[in-house]
DNA sequence: GGGTGAAAAGCACGAGCGTTCTATTTGCCG
DNA sequence: CGGCAAATAGAACGCTCGTGCTTTTCACCC
């Protein structure tokens, strides 16, 4: 072989490199993240890791495209299964503050850390970066148009508003979690939720509920 | 002289050397500043650098407080001549969002690109980072506190809640500024802000306008 | 105006970085 | 089972890091 992507044995070490790089990288920084370190963390040679990917670049690129399917595994697949809405758009703020609760990366949100010290350091990794974020604000600003469509919220607001007010809620919960690691932040962020979309209390409580005895009978 | 804090031409390089360093910080992380890219960007040598601060320990802690004395500077203080009450939390959230804006520090808010990139990773500096954040949000919740007591807001608010509420906003517009570079995100963290503290719309308004001609009228 | 202590520079060290090259192991296929 | 390519290890490079020295330059006071 000459590309990715198959089944065999070197493909799913690299799948379990990226997957510990991703971990360190929230614990250590994008940039913090060392081929040597992250040899050292999965207990393989220096050189055994840098072989998948020609370049640190590649590296870093690599890590943030394994976080994001995490993300999309933990967080964002869960939210779909609530119903469209404002209970979907409350179910994503949930998943997103269940996920650094429960310590889905150490050093929680992967992009919330790697968006800080990427962010002045022009190139492909920032540029990466900017791009997850947009998306992820993109999937809130729909789920908040749906529930518009649906009429569970005024179409007076403002989706793409409403979007960056809530992120900006998650976020700081992450912040403030993973700085002074007190889990009453969440609360706090869960109330600000609840607040700004009224609705989406009790929705997003019965697909939490509905996900505690899996989610197979969906 | 065996300690610190005089006039001496030595305490004033001290000085230049950290208030640089704060600037540099912001786009390197704090544990990304090297003595060397300081000495560089400052036009020293390692040694004469090095040898204010006994170990890049030190360094970052001097660079910490050098930041808090400039956030003061350039956010608090304007802040302190709105009047007390909304207009003055207004007033916060805004000279917040200017100070990001108009680049005081190159990559936007020291303390909001400190946090991350010091938060996991235990000693003295995140103990410091952290202690400054407490001490903002600290400083939201009495503004807000104050509003109360004069009738501005509504008393079964939860100051402490409206603060971390606030500050998620004016975290949020930075990061989304220093990432994406786009302006527009500071007119929905206004808008957001307004729609928060409604009586602090025009208040803040007023603020910023006494503070256009100088403030040495007050 | 020369002496004295502070301030800055110069230099050297061990370690870790990203990267490259070569050697060795490993797993698969005929 | 033998061979071959893929996967991993090993060693080495030039560089920068933080941190200790020693040496030189500078500013001030008698």
């Amino acid at each position: 072989m000459l590309e990715e992507a198959n089944g065999t044995k070197g493909a799913q070490t690299r799948s379990a490199i990226l997957d510990e790089a991703a971990r360190l990288a929230t614990v250590v920084g994008l940039d913090g993240l060392s081929v040597g370190g992250l040899a050292r963390a999965i207990g393989m040679s220096k050189s055994g890791v840098y072989a998948h990917f020609g370049s640190k670049q590649e590296l870093q690129l690599s890590t943030i495209e394994s976080a994001r399917v995490t993300f999309v595994e933990e967080v964002l697949r869960p939210a779909l299964e609530a119903p469209r809405g404002t209970g979907r758009l409350g179910a994503a703020c949930e998943e997103f503050l269940s996920h650094v609760e429960r310590g889905v990366f150490p050093g929680g949100c992967f992009f919330s850390a790697a968006a800080v010290d990427v962010a002045s350091w022009p190139g492909p990794v920032r540029d990466a970066i900017a791009c997850q974020r947009t998306a992820w604000l993109a999937v809130l600003e729909r789920f908040a148009r749906e529930a518009q469509e649906l009429g569970e919220i005024d179409t007076a607001e403002d989706a793409a508003q409403l979007a960056f007010e809530l992120q900006a809620l998650l976020a700081a919960a992450n912040t403030s979690f993973i700085l002074q690691g007190d889990p009453t932040v969440f609360d706090q962020a869960r109330r600000a939720v609840r607040r700004r979309v009224p609705a989406a209390a009790a929705a997003a409580a019965a697909a939490a509920d509905a996900r505690g005895q899996g989610s197979a009978e969906r």
